[in-house]
DNA sequence: GTCGTATACCTAGTAACGTTAGGTATAGTA
DNA sequence: TACTATACCTAACGTTACTAGGTATACGAC
């Protein structure tokens, strides 16, 4: 479960460039060093609500192999929403860290 | 939105010690700089599942005010929930910064 | 040649989760 | 007396990711 941060994943992984639903998947694993192993059930919805929302502009494309595939790329909002996921991203994890840190304990709980 | 990682949170906030759930709120808000800052409604039915799972003893206590308040307290088996959710966290925050260090940028996308 | 696998797309249904929006009650303060 | 802070609770809702299917083509193995 990625619970909320499949939409900054998904944003992330067209940053370098355009790719088809499937290669996003790909490259997503790779990214994360096969850490994030997405099934397709959940990619592809993400890509059509992405698209929906105005982040992803997607158009169909006809490959060497004669294969039809859909190809995303980021929108302009897309971009700017990825910028700000990302920061919210580095806000969260610094937050998260200040729970497990435990800022100064409280003395005498209970 | 703390999708997913709100066990992991809350668990963490126990782990200094018992606490009841308004405390709770309250400690999770202070260790994470004000970052997370929940509604109560979003955080008993946390501790009534935590408690139920088997990851959280809770008990009403009397605090000196003559306040009735149910105080909660890691488990042996929440103890252990909260380092493998830890540790989860640790891979899922890496595969998150190598999402957005990209790795090697494929060359020529589409 | 055909059989299986990899590629490539899609959707309906489900379950879990966090939030919203309420409700109750007591202690302390203005 | 009234308001605020403390302290607990739950029902209903919408979002979201996952499961589990389905379709179709390209390619290599046999």
């Amino acid at each position: 479960m990625l619970k909320g941060h499949l939409d900054m994943i998904v944003l992330a992984a067209l940053a370098a460039g355009p790719a088809h639903g499937y290669a996003v998947i790909e490259e997503i694993k790779r990214r994360s060093a096969g850490a994030f192993d997405l099934p397709e059930g959940t990619i592809y919805p993400v890509l059509h609500r992405l698209e929906e929302g105005g982040l992803l502009a997607g158009r169909w494309m006809t490959a060497d192999s004669g294969r039809r595939r859909r190809v995303y790329s980021l929108t302009r909002h897309g971009e700017r929403e990825l910028s700000a996921q990302r920061a919210l991203w580095e806000r969260f994890s610094e937050a998260v860290g200040g729970l497990f840190k435990g800022g100064r304990p409280s003395k005498n709980p209970a």
